[in-house]
DNA sequence: GCCAACGTTGGC
DNA sequence: GCCAACGTTGGC
């Protein structure tokens, strides 16, 4: 399963807003490497929810829902998007500050390109993650 | 195809 | 509000 963390400005868009929507297009995507990031999304995986700009903080966790299709948004058709679906809230918000201050995250895309709104987050590093968060994957209904 | 100018993102 | 990083645009 593919793990991935996405951005962003809780002004525009915030978790709390994806948790009423439960299921949302994450449109708007127009940067090549993010884009590339989009597609490479496939459903079941799972992506921290960030909060740019204000809280800059990992807030909760959204599955795949859908993978990439045309952007609704996008009128030269060229780019694309996915569907995400809210999972849980992360316990304890993962703060840029305290990423920064592990070493061990020192090379996380989210430091090192901080442009970048779409990025794949590494097995292990997901791991430490949720272990900060105190995220745990809710137990599927049956 | 280079690169200067410009615009945007996002941390501080 | 400032500015570093960096992507995009357009003149040549």
């Amino acid at each position: 399963m593919g793990h991935w963390l996405v951005k962003s400005e809780p002004d525009a868009f915030s978790w709390d807003q994806q948790v009423e929507a439960k299921v949302e297009p994450w449109t708007g995507v127009r940067n090549a490497l993010a884009a590339i990031n989009l597609r490479a999304m496939r459903q079941g995986d799972l992506a921290f929810f960030y909060h740019s700009n204000i809280g800059k903080e990992i807030v909760g966790v959204v599955e795949v829902v859908r993978e990439a299709y045309p952007d609704p948004s996008d009128e030269t058709g060229r780019w694309v998007c996915v569907d995400m679906q809210a999972l849980s809230p992360v316990p304890r918000p993962v703060t840029l500050a305290a990423i920064k201050a592990t070493p061990e995250l020192a090379d996380l895309a989210l430091v090192r390109q901080s442009r970048l709104s779409v990025m794949p987050i590494g097995a292990e590093h997901w791991a430490m993650l949720c272990r900060m968060g105190g995220w745990k994957p809710p137990r599927k209904r049956r």
